[in-house]
DNA sequence: TGCGAACCGGACCAACGGTCCGTATCGTCG
DNA sequence: CGACGATACGGACCGTTGGTCCGGTTCGCA
């Protein structure tokens, strides 16, 4: 019952206002440079119908972001090694983290403005707990590794927006080379000397 | 030259401001949930007392951070070991982020407020440069670790507010369960087993 | 005691997220 | 094909918040 198929212009407003909003973060100074009214009129549509299409902006900058996450949620979970489930947990945990590092290097404002949303912190977010269940589970898999659920999180405390931001934006310090600092330090928790080799597991923008 | 001694009853307010705002920081649900005008009135000044004695909402923040943060930097800068400046890195490490911990710990939505302040990213606060460049420091002296910089980081970022908040607040992770978690991922990082031991070296409240 | 500078404070402003409601469009049924 | 109800549109509107302005008051020095 219920459930009515939503009319035709609704879904094709809903697209523009997806594109025109992805657009404007893109190409933004401050993530919060950007407000709901800007992004009504790129879309060419009224205000109100951003409200309708996600609720509110927390909203519709989780659903941007999710967009961008699919890929790597699908090349995580049903992908080759090594981000893959075929992988061994000690190749797929600096995988993970450099995809999510990668995700956020190339889309650095709209994940600053995920991570800074006014009151509501990441880790109430659904991506964030995705990420936080799987790197959990993973680092469970590797012995001699306790607190996995501690460790999964600080793991990704480095990869933080405004870190990244920090580092690649206002320090310039070039996306490989920030790659291979998270990748060092992942490796470094996971143990063992000479676990980092690895790299291109993500698009580069 | 210059430099005139402010007047009187400017000192008065600025107090009173302080003391308002470190109360209303202290208890209430979410840090912006505090507006500036609440705090002009339990001060009982105006509100352009507030902004022209602390610049705007992030100076007083800011600054109410900073008293909170000036014993741990003494007791850093001139203190007796772990924290102070005769204890081995190994050792310094570990208590200097103790004692950040700790500090967050007991100002949670002090520490929320400051790092969530809209757009202005924690990382170009003083106190945060300050932590920084000690940790950074340290971690070059220690023989084997590379890339002090990002490991400085990305340390720190193990700490940050929002973390501290969802574990120790809405998950009830005890402090001291807390604290041995973050000592256990510092250990890790600085390469050895067993170098885990240490307690107590900030306040409780 | 008088005078200028410094400071006070609340009315005021602009901007933003979010809502309301009259109107236009869709799509379905006779 | 025409008409009618449901659905979505959109811009005017609202409340809140950080931040400013300016007439009046207080300070402190001579």
């Amino acid at each position: 019952m219920s459930e009515r198929r939503p009319r035709k212009d609704a879904l094709r407003n809903r697209a523009a206002v997806f594109t025109a909003a992805d657009a404007l973060f893109a190409d933004c100074q401050s993530p919060d440079s950007v407000t709901m009214a800007d992004i009504a009129v790129a879309a060419g549509v009224g205000k109100a119908t951003l409200f309708r299409a996600f609720g509110d902006r927390t909203g519709l900058i989780r659903a941007l972001y999710a967009a961008r996450l699919e890929p790597v949620r699908t090349a995580v979970e049903q992908g080759p090694p090594p981000l893959g489930p075929d992988a061994e947990p000690l190749v797929r945990v600096p995988a993970l983290l450099d995809a999510v590092l990668c995700l956020k290097l190339d889309n650095r404002h709209l994940a600053l403005a995920l991570e800074q949303t006014g009151s509501d912190s990441p880790y109430g977010a659904e991506y964030y707990a995705w990420c936080h269940t799987l790197l959990r589970t993973l680092l469970e898999r590797i012995p001699g590794l306790p607190e996995s659920d501690f460790t999964a999180h600080a793991l990704l405390a480095a990869t933080r927006a405004d870190l990244v931001e920090h580092l690649a934006g206002e320090q310039g310090l070039p996306r490989d080379e920030m790659r291979a600092r998270l990748a060092g330090f992942t490796a470094r928790i996971l143990g063992a000397e000479g676990t980092q080799g690895h790299q291109d597991t993500q698009e580069s923008s």
